[in-house]
DNA sequence: AGCTCAATACCCAATAATGGGTATAGAACA
DNA sequence: TGTTCTATACCCATTATTGGGTATTGAGCT
């Protein structure tokens, strides 16, 4: 990797901003942007003609989305790096960071530098998420595992939890895992008790605020 | 003008994107990056010890939004340039530009030729208005982030999702407005009727993916 | 002057959530 | 073996939310 340069495609429809990020990557040493596209479309298009060994790209795009694109090309030509950045944190991000279908998730809040050696990082195999810095210890705590030891939830509890922050009510939650309405409704009051909240509101801002 | 440096103080609080921007900015002839900030309030402090020629700054910035910095900013001292840079096109940005509180409206969807054209454009005393087309709206519409053309929502119901958002039940919002539940009620069904969601997570979720 | 729309308020019925209990089977552990 | 903990399940009562209506007022626009 030393002497070679390494190729980038960048996906992003904001395009300034797509310049923004060609300015920055074109400007450290052996890089090279192959090319910019506005849509994920595109980006796949785009793929069968050239072979970067890097892509940087915004989580919303038209036509097909990053996530979409992403584990497209994941599939397809996986030796390919992918490096989401995003305006916001989304939750499915680090399930999806785990499951290897992209290598970094960076926030757009973070800095020149902070994405450079991300870059660097991500080209020697590692996998970086950087979030928001306030949150910074609580994920990394989540990298590291676990949360049981802190706010000794039980797997069940973290599972219905999850649930519970997508939208589902107790009875689809019961529905969902084949148990009783009874038995959630008991998860609920003993995550609420160990929490130390109350309401659904309170249980998903907990939820986003620690990335289940 | 033509052998004055222009000074220029960037106010964006995607630090990434400001990077972006200084480094542009900052590869034109005669053109210095003084400052970046990340918030409006910041913009304004720096303004007394800085005197750029030009502000680029973003609308949607924490402590004070980029509109208010802007009107302040017209106030206290009409001669510097000020861009607006956006993600999205706001209907209020035109009259706002026929009111000379601003010399320039930029969607982020622009590219940095048509940023640089812009910012020489200003500097002559022109007012410059970038918007994207109009079937890049439809396409805006069907897949992204603007919420305030897609959903509709009045500020009152903005402001009872934050209120949702922070864990108040309706009773309490009720009270903390000084109004009836039943008008709470109201405001909710017609927040999830027009958002086409249902129930208090999804609300939340909706809330944290727009940033509100 | 008439229209539209946001914001306000109310009524009613059905469903969901919350908070107080109790209880039991099985796993982990000293 | 006895204890502790998790996950399971149930009962009851109260409060909250949701979804279906209708209606009025005032601001702003044509």
């Amino acid at each position: 990797m030393s002497n070679k340069v390494v190729k980038v495609i960048i996906a992003d429809d904001h395009a300034l901003f797509a310049d923004g990020l060609e300015q920055i990557v074109g400007k450290l040493p052996n890089f090279e942007v192959l090319a910019k596209v506005n849509n994920g479309k595109l980006l796949i298009q785009r793929l069968n003609v050239l072979l970067p060994d890097l892509i940087l790209m915004d989580l919303n795009m038209p036509y097909l989305n990053g996530l979409e694109a992403a584990e497209m090309i994941k599939k397809h030509r996986p030796g390919i790096k992918i490096i989401i950045i995003s305006m916001y944190c989304d939750n499915r991000i680090l399930d999806i960071l785990k499951q290897k279908e992209i290598d970094a998730f960076i926030i757009k809040d973070s800095t020149a530098p902070i994405l450079k050696q991300a870059i660097l990082d991500v080209l020697e195999g590692k996998q970086v998420f950087i979030s928001p810095s306030s949150e910074k210890k609580a994920i990394n705590k989540l990298f590291t595992d676990t949360f049981e030891d802190l706010f000794k939830l039980g797997a069940r509890e973290i599972e219905i939890i999850k649930l519970i922050r997508d939208g589902k009510s107790t009875k689809q939650i019961a529905y969902d895992l084949e148990l009783s309405i009874y038995t959630i409704e008991t998860h609920r009051k003993n995550i609420y008790r160990k929490l130390g909240i109350q309401g659904t509101a309170e249980l998903i801002n907990f939820a986003n605020k620690h990335n289940l």
